[in-house]
DNA sequence: TAGATTGTTAATCGATTAACAATC
DNA sequence: TAGATTGTTAATCGATTAACAATC
């Protein structure tokens, strides 16, 4: 997988996945009109040490203060900030199948900053109508929308077969950055960002939990 | 989270994440009508180190051997039969929204051994409706048909505020493990496993690349 | 002030990788 | 046999956690 930003980025992935937690419950308490927040109260709350939440915090330096905390008002807007649900980041998706549809319809995106313009796909049939209020277009026109339109996000959403040409056809696009549905390593220069989203591992997961669980039965029943 | 099986399990989360890749790729080489392979063939493919490929697949007990490597077809079989795509498990999914009804639609999931029976929802307009060939069922049906047909798996695609709520409901059902969806941190006894889908992070980690490379220009192009 | 809390340095833990003997 | 490859033990690396001085 390609490095975040190739040397000095002082966040971990791992890192970064909690931002999100952090967020959507300093967003609850909010609502309950809560002004501050200390580290050991957020750990307790997301089951996690509070050492690792002040590391975590310290680098959007937002300042906590000893006694009190940090202020809850300030750490939402800097989290906010620095992940980038700010700037919007205008993507594209490629393969209209069902998955495809239902990432193009899905509202939910926009509130974290990414508004996908349009789906590709091969497929005669599709090209031309709607899904939501996006429109699919032939893979064809692709690589011309996305460079004068400087689109950086790509969605792979097509079948593990083709999922590396579409990608080699992402990159050549001038996109810069990949969101990869299917459960196949993408091969990328250096400077191309890849995200999985490795559903194909959550089953997996998941079922070797039950599996496992029905063979040896109350082995875990406290 | 909880610990995939509490104690004796071998095999890390890291680890059973790649497996799908394992499977993928070898599939295709499959097709191919190749045989056998080695773990440092396999390695440059997925762009892993060869130990961790040999480390990952002894876990498999398919007895590689030197100087051939290991023979693809068993590989194969072995993958899926730890994975669990074998046994189908069957689901139900909470929040039939854009993202509940994408994944009630898409077929993909059947392949891996999952099947979604039906969706839940607390809006009376969409209840009594269908998202493919899946019904929507009220809430209120969803504990008695849960523990009636024994489904053991629970798919939460409800808004954030929501979700701690539907997750106690789905425990209450009793559900084992639960595949979530919304960024939220959910408190689960121990012998339920929690699989976050964090699309929240995954946004962010894109977003967070692209605007490194805007404010750093250049800085990593070889 | 006393005590809670921050931010940082050091220790620990777990996962990855390197080294190597065994073996086909 | 010679060489490629496996499987395992030891070293390294990175992330988490514990310890603690600074501070409000």
């Amino acid at each position: 997988m390609t490095d975040l930003d190739g040397n000095h980025s002082v966040v971990s992935i791992h890192a970064l996945e909690r931002f999100p937690y952090y967020l959507n419950y300093l967003k609850s308490l909010d609502k309950e009109n809560i002004k501050s927040i200390s580290s050991p109260f957020i750990a307790k709350a997301l089951d996690l040490n509070e050492v690792q939440v002040r590391k975590d915090l310290a680098v959007l330096n937002s300042g906590g203060k000893p006694k009190t905390g940090y202020v809850l008002e300030k750490l939402i807007t800097d989290l906010e900030t620095f992940l980038g649900y700010n700037n919007v980041s205008e993507a594209v998706l490629v393969g209209v199948g069902h998955l495809g549809k239902a990432l193009l319809s899905y509202k939910g995106f926009e509130k974290y900053g990414l508004n996908i313009i349009a789906g590709f796909d091969i497929n005669e049939e599709i090209v031309g109508t709607g899904v939501g209020e996006k429109l699919i277009l032939p893979l064809t026109k692709m690589k011309n929308l996305c460079r004068r339109m400087h689109i950086h996000i790509g969605i792979i959403t097509v079948p593990a077969e083709n999922a590396q040409d579409i990608c080699n056809l992402l990159i050549d696009s001038e996109i810069q950055a990949i969101w990869n549905f299917s459960p196949v390593k993408l091969t990328v220069p250096d400077n191309i960002l890849v995200r999985n989203e490795n559903m194909a591992a959550s089953l997996a997961i998941l079922s070797k939990h039950l599996i496992e669980k029905t063979h040896r039965p109350n082995s875990d029943n406290k």
